[in-house]
DNA sequence: AAAAAACTTGACGATTTTTTCACGGCCTTG
DNA sequence: CAAGGCCGTGAAAAAATCGTCAAGTTTTTT
C-alpha cells in the first residue's frame, strides 16, 4: 500500500534529535535528519517531506527564518519544537505559518498525537486540492479523479485490473511501456506473472474500447517490447 | 471581510470563562458562552460557531464526550483548554479530532495565536470545500443542513452511520470512493474495521433508498474498489 | 429495568473477476 | 517454405468479492 510518510527533523542537539528520531521511526514514519537550518531547507526541497519538526534554537540561521523560507514555497505542516516558553516566540511562529508549537520537555505520545493532528489537516487539504486530471482523445475520456472511463459519452465498465492498465498507459500516453514494467507496476514487484495475463487483459480492454480490436486505435502493440497508448 | 467570526466558549468556571471571553471579544470575535456540555452542544448546532474553545473539566458530561459528539456532525475547529497536563488526555483529545490543546495557565496572546492558526486551517479547508447544501437527483434529496433525506417527498429515516455514509457519497457524487477511504472517514483512522461492515450498511441503505436494491439506481458498486453515487 | 434501536460479526450462495490453458494466425528467419 | 517465436482470442477453472440473512452485542430510549 502507500509508502510510509517522511518526517524531516531539523534539530542541532544530537541527543534530542536522536530521541525524536527514535519516536518517529518506531511509529512507522521515515525520518530525515538535518542538524542546521540550511541543511534542513535543502532536504526539504530535495525530499519533499510530509511533515517537518523544527527546533527554533539553531546554530546558523534563526529558526524563524527557516520557517519563513519554508513557507515561501511550501505548505508542508511544520511543528515547532522549542525550549523557549516565551509567549512572544510562540505567537510569532504560529503567525508565520507554523501548525503547532510544542515545548520541551514533551512526552513521546503527545508529540505523536500532534504529528497525527497536523497530518490530518494536511491530508484534508491535499485531498481537496488535487485538481482533476483527465486523459482525453477522440471520444475516449478517462477521468482519473472519478475513476470513470467514457467512450463517446457512454460509460464503460472496466474491472480493477483493466482500469489500472488503461490509466497507467494513459498517464504515459505516447511512451512505450515494456511488459516487465507494466507487470511490475500492476501486479507488484514480487508477482511471478508472465505476460500471457497481460495479453488476455489487453484483449478484454480492446474489446471494450476499440471499434475494431484487430486494428487498435487507442492502444498499440510494440511487438517484443510492450504497449503504447495514443498521445 | 464578512461579519465577525463567532467563537463558542464552553467553560464552567465563570472567572476563566470571563477571562477568555474578554480576550476573544477584544480581538474582534463574537463570543458565545456555554457553562456546560449540553448547552455547548445545543449552541453549536443552533449557531454554527467558527471555532470552539472547550474546557475538558465540565460538570455534567465529560468534555471528551462533547468533543466526540461535535465531531460526529461537524468539522468546526476545536481547541481544548484544560488544567490537566496529563499526556494521555492530550493524546486522546487530539486523536478524537481536536485541533489543538492548550494548558492552563496560558497567555492571551498565545491563545489568540492558536485560534488564528486553527482558523487558518479551517479557512483553507472551507475555501476549497465550497459545499453544496443539497444533493438532489431523481426523487432523492439530501439536505445536509437539516440532516434530512427525502425520497419522492417522503422522509427517510437513516441511522447515524447510514446518514454519514450517504452524505459522504453524495458530497462526492460521481467519484468512486474507495473502501479504505470511506472506512477511515466514517470509523476514524484507527478503527480496525474491514469492509464487511460497509457491505452491511450499504445493503441497509439500499433497502431504504432503492426501488430495486439488486439493481441500484443511486449507489453503484465498483467491485474491488469502492462505491460511487450517481452524479 | 425493560424494550427498542443501532451496530457488529460470521456464514454462505451468487456473481464477477482473475488466472490458466489451448489453439490459430502472423511475422521473421533460416 | 517450414519452424519457431510472439501475439490475440475463446473458454474453462480458480479465486475473490459482494449482498444478504441471522444472530449476537452494545447503546439509546422509554
Amino acid at each position: 500500500m502507500a509508502s510510509r510518510q517522511t518526517i524531516l527533523i531539523i534539530e542541532d542537539e544530537k541527543n534530542i534529535g536522536n530521541y525524536i528520531e527514535t519516536i518517529v521511526i518506531s511509529n512507522q514514519y521515515k525520518a530525515l535528519r538535518a542538524k542546521n537550518g540550511m541543511e534542513g531547507l535543502s532536504l526539504c526541497t530535495s525530499h519533499h517531506p510530509d511533515l517537518i519538526l523544527l527546533d527554533l534554537g539553531l546554530p546558523d540561521v534563526d529558526g524563524m527564518d527557516v520557517l519563513k523560507r519554508i513557507r515561501s514555497f511550501s505548505h508542508v505542516p511544520v511543528i515547532i519544537i522549542s525550549a523557549r516558553t516565551q509567549e512572544r516566540e510562540k505567537v510569532e511562529a504560529l503567525d508565520q505559518g507554523a501548525d503547532d508549537y510544542i515545548t520541551k520537555p514533551f512526552g513521546s505520545e503527545e508529540l505523536l498525537a500532534r504529528i497525527r493532528t497536523a497530518m490530518r489537516h494536511s491530508v484534508q487539504l491535499s485531498n481537496l486540492m488535487t485538481q482533476e486530471q483527465k486523459y482525453s482523445k477522440a471520444g475516449l475520456e478517462i477521468d482519473f479523479d472519478k475513476r470513470l472511463v467514457t467512450l463517446e459519452g457512454k460509460e464503460i465498465h472496466l474491472t480493477q485490473i483493466e482500469y489500472k492498465l488503461v490509466s497507467l498507459l494513459a498517464k504515459n500516453a505516447g511512451k512505450v511501456l515494456t511488459y516487465d514494467f507494466i507487470l511490475k507496476e500492476i501486479w507488484g514487484p514480487f508477482a511471478d506473472t508472465d505476460n500471457q495475463i497481460l495479453r488476455v487483459n489487453m484483449a478484454n480492454i480492446r474489446r471494450k474500447l476499440e471499434k475494431n480490436p484487430a486494428e487498435p486505435f487507442y492502444i498499440f502493440t510494440e511487438i517484443g517490447v510492450g504497449y503504447r497508448m495514443k498521445e
